[in-house]
DNA sequence: GGTAAATTGAGATCGATTCCCAACCAGCGG
DNA sequence: CCGCTGGTTGGGAATCGATCTCAATTTACC
């Protein structure tokens, strides 16, 4: 154990890395890794889809992205601001505000030391109809 | 196109739609299709796998059940409308508390609200250490 | 320059979900 | 009551996203 721990993150920023992560960057809306593939394909970035994934989860790993599901159940990423957040989603349009709950993290925190708990971490999702969709809802 | 309407479902009350109904009943948290499917089997309910899937996508479709994505990516379906409570879970040994929090509803509502959306639900999933893994950590 | 370890990528594989299609069942008009 | 009709079922094949395998490649570092 001696450097076995201190060795958290050997990645080396090579060219492909450095392409997924551009290509996150240009993006503004969440993108399947698939896509991210693709795009990356039309920038001349040879990278393999493998790849691609790996990256993308490390990355969603260290919180440098978010990871969201679609209706489909794949998975999409969007990088994020780096402070803890949580997500509203529109269960109809898909349309995904960040939104950060102080008052959530506080209750997480006494919750889980109240049961002994420790090194908590949490997930809030919130998913509902946004003001359009509740206008445009037609059951409704 | 004018599907829209009075004749929604001509769904028929089948064993198949009930036995699944009565499973999401049963369940307190949840389950994806095939631990729904499976549950089915052990009741000695004979229902297809694809049957379960399309009854639960009717379902999700028609808002009687909350549909959730795991990080695998699979679908887990809940019925909705039902006590509102929350897990906290050890990452190490599985441990599991039921937790409720009335605060959290509140914020969740509040933060809709003020985001213009409405009918909101909401998931809420705590991962820590129990106090004995806490204890029986290893190194660091 | 040379070596070891990290990384890559093409294809195989896996697991979840959907599709296909023939057998089935229920309601009902004859 | 009987057979017709259309929604329904279900087993297995087909899809599709994601992961794994493993040899070749690249990079870090000496």
């Amino acid at each position: 154990m001696t450097d076995t721990d201190e060795r958290p993150t050997a990645l080396r920023p090579t060219r492909q890395r450095l392409a997924i992560n551009a290509a996150l960057r240009s993006a503004v809306d969440f993108q399947s890794a698939q896509e991210i593939h693709d795009a990356l394909r039309q920038s001349g970035d040879k990278v393999g889809l493998a790849t691609v994934y790996r990256t993308l989860q490390a990355m969603a790993d260290s919180g440098e992205v978010d990871v969201r599901h679609g209706p489909a159940g794949e998975a999409s990423y969007r990088r994020c601001s780096e402070s803890h957040h949580h997500h509203l989603v529109c269960r109809s349009c898909g349309r995904t505000v960040e939104i950060t709950g102080s008052a959530v993290e506080k209750w997480a925190h006494s919750v889980a030391d109240e049961h002994g708990f420790t090194d908590v971490a949490h997930t809030v999702e919130l998913v509902g109809l946004c003001a359009d969709c509740t206008a445009a809802a037609p059951g409704n």
